[in-house]
DNA sequence: CGCGCGATTGTA
DNA sequence: ACAATCGCGCGT
C-alpha cells in the first residue's frame, strides 16, 4: 500500500483532519480505519495544547507528518499528527478508528485506541513518514462525514473541527 | 515545591 | 452524575 507522505501534512490542519477520514494506521501488526478526528490550533485556539509553547505542546510547534501522543487524566494517552509548517503549530486528534486486524471491533475514543493498540508516550515525537512499523497509508474514499463541535473541552467550542464518518461506524 | 486541572472512560 | 488517577503547567 501507499504511505501519505509529509507533504500532505503540510496543509492546513482541518484539511488535514477532513483528509484522514477513511484512511489507515499502521502501528505494529495492527492496523486501523480512521472514522474520526479533531483538528488543534496554535494561538488561535485556546482549546489547544498549543495555545501556549510549553515542553508539552513543542512538538506541535516542530514539522508535520510527527507523532504527538500525551497523558491525560492519570490514565489514558491520546494520540496525534502534527500538521502544517514548522512554527506553525497544529495538530490532529485521532478519536475513533475501526480495526482492520483481529479482533475487528470498533476503538470509539482516543483513550480507548491508545490502550487497545499500545500506544503510550513512547511513541511520541516519531516521524510517521519514515518509518516502517508506525505510519498512515492510503486507504478508502471518505465522502460522507459530519463537522460538529470538538468533544471534551470547555473553550474554542464555537469551532466546527470534529470530523465524523457518518456510516462506517458499526 | 505544592497544587489544581485535564483533547477520558466506566460505572451508578 | 461522578470517581479514578497522575503528569503537566504555573505560581510561590
Amino acid at each position: 500500500m501507499e504511505k501519505i507522505t509529509r507533504d500532505f501534512f503540510n496543509d492546513i490542519v482541518i484539511n488535514v483532519a477532513q483528509g484522514l477520514l477513511g484512511q489507515t494506521l499502521v502501528f505494529g501488526s495492527h492496523k486501523a480505519m480512521i472514522l474520526e478526528t479533531e483538528a488543534y490550533g496554535g494561538a488561535d485556539d485556546p482549546a489547544s495544547h498549543a495555545f501556549k509553547y510549553t515542553t508539552r505542546s513543542r512538538i506541535m510547534f516542530g514539522p508535520p507528518g510527527i507523532s504527538y501522543v500525551y497523558f491525560i487524566y492519570g490514565m489514558y494517552h491520546c494520540l496525534n499528527v502534527v500538521t502544517e509548517a514548522e512554527g506553525t503549530p497544529s495538530a490532529v486528534l485521532i478519536r475513533s478508528m475501526k480495526l482492520l486486524t483481529p479482533p475487528y471491533h470498533l476503538l470509539d475514543g482516543p483513550g480507548k485506541i491508545c490502550r487497545e493498540i499500545g500506544i503510550t508516550k513512547n511513541h511520541n515525537g516519531i516521524d510517521l513518514t519514515t518509518q516502517n512499523h508506525f505510519y498512515i497509508e492510503k486507504g478508502v474514499s471518505i465522502t460522507k462525514f459530519e463537522k460538529t463541535p470538538r468533544i471534551g473541552i470547555s473553550k474554542g467550542v464555537d469551532k466546527l473541527w470534529r470530523f465524523r464518518c457518518i456510516e462506517e461506524l458499526n
